[in-house]
DNA sequence: TTAAAATAGTTGCGGTTGCAACAATTTAGT
DNA sequence: ACTAAATTGTTGCAACCGCAACTATTTTAA
């Protein structure tokens, strides 16, 4: 072995020569795809009844868990609290979302569907519904099941606290 | 069969029966998961080279495709030309990417890394690629290969006109 | 009991986003 | 050759985002 050789190694390690594809990078593939899915389902929530996806958002954890409080929907969500509370007002002055405040904790909001928030969120929910069943045609049902369970993998993974993933 | 029971039937269909769990629904989950991995690639990239995410796929794409336009950019990256046209004047500006244009269609623009913009790439490439595998460190071999395969079944489905879809 | 810390929600502000209109140039159709 | 349509990139504008500072209230603990 030269001392030729040596030098080669130490000027091209082998991590300068790896290469980045961009295209089967994962974390790009998903981002293209949830904006692609993301985006679609936006333009109908917002063409037929003019919600935007996190009052959506917020109306379908309110149908699930009525009287939870902005900050429980901030928790179950992920939405960050200031968005929500924008976000809030505008269903309030819709008159889609109803809200009083805790009598033991006046700090506390306690946010529910109103009638006419409901009728849209029954509307809305086998939209959604019938939405992810066309995108999940593309599976069988074995794959399905491979898929959502590596999904949850993955998932699972992300969560515990990414900042010690990077 | 009385005419109440049609009335029963008339009153509640099946489909205002089925209900939506928000965190079962696909397009929601992939949404967190990956606002999740953005936000955190985004904070390293931020942190250690001033770039966002939008930023440094331009030079991505332009360390895999030197002298392309800002159209091509697009086309690759998804990305809306006016955020396209913005990033590119503060990559320009802080002389990151060069920029002429073509002789022959003096519309279009023709974009390279410079010297400093390559180096950064070739700093910014080990980075990724090692956050992939970290977030792949969930996986065995053949889960990823099944993960692989059904994220591209996805893909091609969702890319096929998303308008048809919905 | 009272001061400090924690919690819930709101708001100010600077930055980003994305649609739509625009200018400059090239291509197509007649 | 000449006008209409298409293409490439930029910009105006209104909406949105998210951090940080703020108010109001409740909890902790000395």
């Amino acid at each position: 072995m030269s001392s030729r050789n040596k030098n080669d190694m130490k000027k091209k390690p082998v991590s300068e020569n790896v290469q980045l594809r961009l295209e089967h990078f994962l974390p790009y593939r998903f981002s293209i795809l949830t904006n692609k899915i993301s985006a679609s389902i936006a333009d109908t929530y917002r063409g037929k009844f003019g919600l935007s996806i996190t009052e959506w958002r917020i109306m379908a954890v309110l149908g699930e868990y009525p009287k939870i409080s902005a900050d429980e929907v901030s928790i179950k969500t992920q939405i960050e609290k200031s968005i929500l509370s924008r976000a809030i007002a505008k269903l309030l002055l819709r008159k889609l979302i109803e809200r009083e405040f805790s009598k033991t904790d006046r700090r506390r909001s306690i946010l529910t569907l109103t009638a006419s928030g409901m009728s849209v969120y029954e509307e809305v929910v086998p939209l959604a519904l019938q939405y992810e069943s066309q995108l999940l045609k593309c599976f069988s049902g074995s794959e399905y099941e491979q898929f959502s369970k590596l999904l949850e993998l993955l998932f699972q993974h992300v969560g515990k606290d990414s900042a010690q993933i990077l």
